[in-house]
DNA sequence: AGCTTTTCGTATCAGTTCATACGAATTTAT
DNA sequence: ATAAATTCGTATGAACTGATACGAAAAGCT
């Protein structure tokens, strides 16, 4: 247990442990992007939905919490708070009653639409200090970290 | 409005976007390391904590905020969760009676480092796919995107 | 058909995270 | 020295996240 250790030795030694590079890393986008959804009432993860929703149609639950890498609890809360708001509905599918068909509201279309430029405008924030290539090669190697199946 | 995209294409949509890969980057790192540590009854938080108390003493709630880059409401219940388990210890500072000093317990010390291996095992699973050149370019790049101040 | 297993969504509980507001203590300004 | 502003911790409320367990529905098996 040494001591007398200054405020840049710590923060050397967190600046190389995953975990915690990785929570401040999605810590400060997700700080970002919600100070400027602020107004539209949108957090990330509401967000994430409504993206997946605007791409894609017949949009269940369980196939919406793959895509978006959450567990069923995670996707069902978020679902429902997006429904509270009014940005999608939910309906069961008649095929399979089991299932709940997810879809996009106009109002939830419209608030989509009006977060794009929030969403552009943070995303040029957070990666403001790498030029392209860097971020081409950021990107690329989360994605080789992140792995499908989770 | 597109209709009929594929599974790829909203999955290489959610790549290039930071928000969703740091969010997704963290939720894996945190679930390797929890996973690991189930025993020990040791969160990613909490092994935060700890991970500063043991290199550095004197240490108050409002610097180890800092320090983890975290609020100070979300460092108090933290520091709370760990105080109930007896890991760590909380005293008035007597110079500044606003502040309180937290110290581990010989009990925090212990857990701590029997952390440590299943912290390096998890480290290494989640690097897994990257060579040693690639981890370092990682993380120069993920910490100039991780500013100190925030 | 009838029974078992699997799947989908939900409910509950705990932990993390932030915003806001409040009380206590300190520091600064007048 | 007294009043105002700042700082530190806490309390409350909201959202995200996962684990676990449960009920309903579908699929598989005998």
């Amino acid at each position: 247990m040494p001591d007398n250790v200054s405020k840049e030795d710590i923060r050397s030694r967190l600046a190389v442990r995953p975990g915690f590079m990785f929570r401040r890393s999605a810590q400060m986008a997700h700080g970002l992007f919600e100070r400027g959804c602020r107004e539209l009432g949108l957090t990330t993860g509401q967000y994430d939905v409504l993206f997946v929703l605007f791409y894609e149609s017949e949009v269940d639950q369980d196939r919406l919490a793959q895509v978006l890498g959450l567990d069923r609890s995670t996707t069902g809360v978020l679902a429902g708070n997006l429904e509270k708001k009014g940005f999608i509905a939910r309906r069961v599918k008649p095929d399979d009653r089991r299932k709940r068909i997810l879809a996009l509201t106009p109002e939830g279309a419209e608030t989509f639409k009006q977060a794009q430029p929030i969403a552009e405008l943070a995303k040029d924030k957070i990666l403001a200090p790498l030029t392209e290539e860097e971020r081409a090669t950021l990107f690329a190697l989360l994605g080789r970290l992140v792995v499908e199946g989770d």
